[in-house]
DNA sequence: CCTAACTACGTTAGCGTTAACGTAAATGTT
DNA sequence: AACATTTACGTTAACGCTAACGTAGTTAGG
């Protein structure tokens, strides 16, 4: 018969039965003794460097296969004191952006034989540091952030850690060590500067908080040092919330609706952008024949909307791998330029109007 | 006079320096030395446990943290043969649904102390199994594997290590361990019933390449349960694309269209439906008196819609959350249930009709 | 006041692996 | 043939930490 007691997990009523003790996983000494050899040149033919004969190998491979021995990284990483852990931390899981940045990296990782220690931050520095120094425990090979603005704390220990760092999807002159990403002050002026030239003048920008995600702060700051300050045509906000969502867009466009005639509005990234083109509709509005749309990031949803959107393409999946191929000829000791930006791509689309004409087509 | 050579990395051309040699971090002999004291008492101290008087405790935390002492896991997890690694295996990061399913399990993980090591398979079980072998090496505490869909070595593998695994998303009643998921097939019935109920006779189905996905396939299974295989009646299926995106919903509408006089038709998710309603739209038809759309997972896009999607909604975080706790509670030697179902929310929105009437709002 | 039971430490012996060095046999060189 | 070099191993000593046990000094109990 057995016994068990009951626990409340959540909701649920779960049966709590003792632990059956755990069988140990072999080690190398039980490879070596079964190939009648020593643990080193089971551990050399294992690890693949040199001082075995194949004949040996050959058969050491098959036998540890046959005895389905798992080396014990725990004891290697001690031994060599460092890992092939590589830590990677992103604000949030949430949109495609952060996704294939990291889809890009994981895939380089993974071929050089690295796994990856993910990390969510919710943009919080404190959140980050805590958990940088949970990572350095396991001595990573290599520590990847996203951003630059960081605790203060955090520059300190990394740097003197001594750990490769690559600072992604931003850009500095100054990295804690090395970096690679766009310069989204310069994409926030290209923006604006095609607005402009296409003769808007009340711009508006939505977001969530500010120095929540610095990089949009840095976008519109973009967009201002065009469209200046001067009364009626300075850039109006909208933060209505911290989620990075169709609704944000949605929302923050009725709030400038509400509050001045405005002629174009920028978003942080295209599914705001969206929300805001339905909003307007809502409204009754024709874009781009009432109101200027211009996204961010240049996703797979500008594919199947009616209308091509105005947007900037930015190479998150390409910045991942070279940020990632950078950060192993780093661990492989080599030191590679601090800075590298990567260039984005300004895409006409039709939900700004072509030169001073509505001409192209519309939703609404 | 800095000595270097040049390298080619993707298309930059970056500077190589000999690398400087890395200085040693603090160990807990360290600590003791200035402490005076034993490291044993030092260790003690650090981690929490008793043994040690208030007072030499808060001395020892307060030197620790001065000399800027980092604990080296991989000596921990030597000593005590496990880690606080938990490893995480997700199909993709795209799409919202893994996304936030994460967020849920590693919220929990985090607060206990755990860190997640974290892969993409790409749906492909061979890159699970690869990915499960190097990950047994850190002796991790659980693991977690998307849905129930494995190469047969994956079972055995796992089996007989001995370690906690969490099959999350899918369900099954012979998990290899512990399974927390939603039942597709019964999801797919339910919502292939209401559509009958509705009036509606000519379904059609639009997803990625069979096989690809197979929550998807059972949710296909559970509809061609209750629609059946007659002639005219039967449900159509197009799988444009490996890609889980708006524009496969678009593309797929499209072929759907071109085939079939179709009433309703079903998709993967909220996203692909989207595009299935701008497909329509496209071709001049209105939703929902031309065709009946329904999505699935209840995401915030249709938060924003002029019209609420018809779709089913499903407890991505909270099935994140409640895995984790039933991981946590099996990892702290709790034997505990071997299936939990968690339900789903039928939406009925306005892209499906209202009884036999058209309704509800229309898009088009 | 003597023994039992605790408290607060310290000592010893691993955990499984690899770097560094040692050594005997095989091979090459003159 | 004598010596140098290379190849293919084996031996030893860490890597930094913790479990288990040992031992003084302190408190409690009758």
């Amino acid at each position: 018969m057995l016994v068990y007691r009951t626990v409340k997990i959540e909701e649920f009523d779960v049966k709590v039965f003792p632990m059956p003790r755990s069988t140990k996983p072999g080690k190398i000494e039980d490879v070596a003794a079964v190939a009648e050899t020593s643990i080193m040149t089971v551990s050399r033919a294992i690890r693949g460097v040199e001082g075995v004969s194949e004949k040996k190998r050959v058969e050491i491979l098959k036998i540890a296969r046959k005895l389905n021995y798992v080396p014990n990284s725990n004891a290697r990483s001690l031994a060599v004191a460092n890992s092939n852990l590589i830590g990677i931390s992103l604000p949030t899981f949430a949109g495609e952006v952060f996704a294939e940045i990291l889809d890009g990296m994981r895939g380089t990782f993974d071929q050089a034989g690295y796994s990856s220690v993910i990390d969510t931050t919710q943009y919080n520095k404190d959140t980050e540091l805590a958990w940088i120094r949970r990572l350095l425990s396991w001595q990573p090979a290599a520590i990847i952030l996203t951003g630059i603005d960081h605790h203060p704390e955090t520059r300190t220990l990394l740097a003197s850690s001594r750990i490769p760092v690559l600072e992604i999807w931003d850009h500095t002159n100054t990295p804690i060590d090395t970096s690679v990403g766009i310069d989204h002050r310069m994409a926030g002026r290209v923006m604006a500067e095609h607005a402009k030239a296409q003769g808007y003048g009340a711009p508006a920008f939505v977001s969530t908080p500010r120095g929540y995600d610095i990089r949009a702060d840095a976008r519109l700051a973009g967009i201002r040092d065009v469209f200046g300050d001067q009364e009626g045509s300075e850039v109006l906000t909208a933060r209505p919330s911290l989620e990075n969502a169709f609704s944000t867009g949605f929302d923050g466009t009725l709030d400038i609706l509400s509050r001045r005639d405005t002629d174009i509005i920028f978003y942080l990234n295209d599914n705001m952008a969206f929300g805001g083109i339905m909003a307007c509709q809502s409204k009754g509005m024709t874009v781009p024949r009432d109101m200027g749309i211009v996204g961010f990031n240049g996703l797979d949803l500008t594919r199947v909307l009616p209308v091509q959107l105005t947007t900037v393409k930015t190479p998150r999946r390409q910045m991942g791998v070279v940020g990632a191929r950078l950060l192993l000829a780093r661990i492989n000791g080599v030191k590679v330029a601090k800075s590298t930006v990567m260039p984005v791509q300004f895409v006409e689309g039709e939900t700004t109007v072509l030169q001073s004409g509505a001409q192209g087509g519309s939703i609404g």
